[in-house]
DNA sequence: GAGCACTGC
């Protein structure tokens, strides 16, 4: 069998913003800002251990300036000279904005010596020198050149958030070093930055790698426990905000974590009604929730800050905790709950549960209190309660259905899954139920050792869970990309419906029009085409409940995958009229996620014969068809299938006649 | 007749 290569497509390129011109007043402040850094005094150490060493391990607070400052530092050393200097971060935001912050330190373009690379976003060039970039972003380079060739240092920055992605690099990077060493290669430089407690086992896995620590810039935080246990957090949380409001000055901001939308909303209801009601010579409060799904203008309302003599009270989900940073906090209240996915191999069920933080997280969170100056957290736990809190968040990879990431990994050329150099290995048993998943979908197949096919090195060229990468890829044999390549971008965003709790009928009636007998997913397909024939109007979606921020974001994944498609050979063809053959293409991928109707009314999967449920939101909510897939399952108070369509039972037979072969039927 | 944290390619 002939591995044929497929090239992983990098970014547009984008122009350079020509206008970013210093002032020499401002590049010279910029400098001596630099100088002042907690990090500074560091600086000849720092070289000197990466000039002596492979791999480097430096812990530092949040505030140290190590994001902004270290590569720098290495460029000015040199090693900018014999290659690219990479520094890899967890969020998009974060590349661009730190990449954005050094080219202006450095009193260069964007994009020259300094730049970013991010998904739909490539501000880079020939000459760049220090390049910020998703860890996401790098691991699809990986799979071009696994041993990297054209960096000579990367860092791997935030790596105590465990993210999969910067788990999967440690094992790819520490990979690519040993091979170049073997290899007479120029050596890579490794440099892992974490706010760890961890540090032991980050050293471990790094061959022992020596640990710096960077002092940071931090304000000390005074940490409160409660007296007694708390039986109900949400409620603790209520007294607490309002005893702080009681005693503290009003312009002293309160932050409150709390674990979802809907617990948000009802304590900001509950919240503003008593402070309504409170002594009128009382200062006044302004509640602000703050979570993912909010609408844009909702989210910066977050942001203001509140009116002279009122408080600022915001409640959030763990988005505050890393992704966004408030200015004005001053106390912390830490209901110490998370929501997390949680994955059961067993059962293939994904579910949300609402579980006890770690301690990391605790402290991570207490830390949002100490930005500007002194603050105060108030942990809604008892300190033998806190004692008790697991060391540290179980990494993401131990978490998850691991089908995409055993797919990348196949595709990096790393044959031995079961024996890849994690830092912490998943369940032996989520990794054979990967591997399986994948053999479904014709993806791997076992020779000497297991190996991707032809058919799963193209899916692996897509950035999209295994399943749907199949879909498109059957969709070229049933002449229908156009229309697949729609649905399967649509289920890559966040809902593109919303509905407000006030106008939850209205919302139902509006929605008739796009609904189909068919299913959701054709349902997806008709609001796509919708929204493009009236060019994203903002009353169009207000009037229709559509998320227009999400339906612009499946347009821009839908060019990718376009691009991607072209560069594989495979015509873009339309259906037409025949929507039943884009329901056997999406068999093809989701024939898995199939269930059947009962005699009692009731539907159960096929492969598990697990007692499964229509979600109420699903166009087939008052339908009962014989057979059905699903995109995919949700345990909340009923196991629930989201995003169905109605099939054949024909088409799963001949989606993986040998999956079916014991059926019953 | 129900409500889903957060990222990323």
């Amino acid at each position: 069998m002939v591995e044929r290569e497929v090239d992983i497509p990098t970014p547009k390129k984008r122009k350079y913003h020509h206008n970013v011109s210093m002032s020499p007043v401002s590049g010279e402040t910029l400098r001596r800002e630099r100088l002042s850094l907690p990090i500074y005094p560091a600086r000849r150490k720092i070289i000197q251990q990466v000039q002596r060493l492979d791999t480097v391990i430096l812990i530092g607070e949040t505030g140290s300036g190590k994001t902004t400052q270290i590569p720098q530092y290495l460029m000015e050393a040199g090693f900018g000279k014999i290659g690219t200097v990479a520094c890899t971060q967890p969020r998009r935001v974060a590349a661009v904005t730190v990449a954005t912050r050094v080219s202006k330190e450095r009193g260069c373009e964007l994009g020259a010596q300094v730049g970013y690379c991010v998904r739909f976003d490539d501000m880079t060039s020939e000459n760049t020198k220090i390049k910020y970039m998703t860890d996401g972003m790098l691991l699809r380079e990986a799979i071009g050149d696994p041993l990297l060739k054209r960096y000579s240092v990367i860092i791997l920055d935030e790596a105590h958030e465990r993210t999969i992605q910067t788990d999967i690099l440690f094992g790819v990077v520490k990979a690519a070093q040993k091979r170049r060493k073997q290899s007479n290669l120029r050596p890579l430089k490794v440099i892992v930055m974490s706010a760890t407690m961890d540090v032991d086992h980050f050293s471990q896995y790094f061959n022992r790698a020596p640990v710096l620590y960077l002092e940071g810039r931090q304000h000390p935080v005074k940490v409160m426990y409660t007296m007694e246990p708390q039986e109900d957090y949400i409620y603790a949380a209520l007294v607490t905000v309002f005893q702080i409001h009681q005693e503290a000055p009003p312009q002293e901001d309160v932050l409150v974590f709390l674990t979802g939308q809907e617990e948000i909303e009802t304590l900001a209801r509950t919240m503003r009604d008593i402070a309504y009601h409170c002594p009128s010579d009382a200062p006044s409060m302004v509640v602000r929730p703050l979570y993912a799904a909010l609408p844009p203008t909702a989210q910066l309302k977050a942001f203001e800050a509140a009116p002279t003599g009122s408080r600022k009270v915001i409640l959030a989900t763990n988005i505050a905790e890393t992704s966004v940073t408030i200015k004005g906090i001053k106390h912390v209240v830490d209901t110490g709950m998370v929501k997390q996915r949680l994955f059961r191999p067993t059962s293939g069920l994904d579910s949300l549960v609402v579980k006890k933080v770690s301690k990391a997280q605790a402290w991570q969170r207490t830390g949002r209190a100490g930005r500007e100056s002194s603050g105060t957290c108030y942990r809604l736990l008892t300190e033998e309660e806190f004692e008790q809190l697991a060391q540290t968040t179980i990494p993401e990879i131990q978490r998850v259905n691991l089908a995409s990431v055993v797919l990348q990994l196949l595709a990096l050329r790393i044959h031995d899954i079961m024996e890849f150099d994690f830092m912490d290995k998943p369940a032996r048993e989520s990794l054979l139920t990967a591997l399986q998943q994948l053999h479904l979908l014709g993806a791997v197949e076992k020779q000497k050792q297991v190996q991707l096919t032809p058919l799963g090195r193209q899916m692996a060229a897509f950035p999209l869970d295994p399943r749907f990468a199949k879909v498109i890829l059957a969709a070229k044999d049933h002449h229908c990309t156009e229309e697949i390549l729609t649905i399967v971008a649509m289920l890559s965003v966040d809902s593109v419906l919303f509905t407000p709790a006030s106008k939850r009928e209205m919302a139902a009636a509006v929605r008739r029009k796009f609904m189909s007998e068919e299913g959701d997913h054709i349902m997806l397909l008709n609001i796509y085409r919708a929204f493009k024939a009236v060019k994203g109007n903002r009353p169009w979606c207000q009037e229709n409940f559509i998320n227009s921020r999400n339906v612009s974001n499946a347009m821009d994944i839908r060019g990718q995958l376009r691009d991607l498609c072209q560069r594989l050979q495979i015509p873009l063809e339309s259906a037409g009229q025949d929507t039943a053959v884009i329901r056997t293409c999406l068999a093809k991928g989701l024939f898995m996620n199939a269930a059947e109707l009962q005699r009692g009314g009731e539907y159960i999967t096929i492969e598990t014969r697990q007692p499964v449920a229509i979600h109420p939101s699903s166009c087939l909510f008052q339908c009962k068809p014989g057979y059905v897939i699903f995109s995919e399952l949700v345990q909340t108070t009923k196991c629930y299938m989201r995003d169905l369509s109605v099939v054949d039972q024909r088409w799963l037979q001949e989606a993986a006649p040998n999956y079916f072969k014991q059926d019953r039927t």
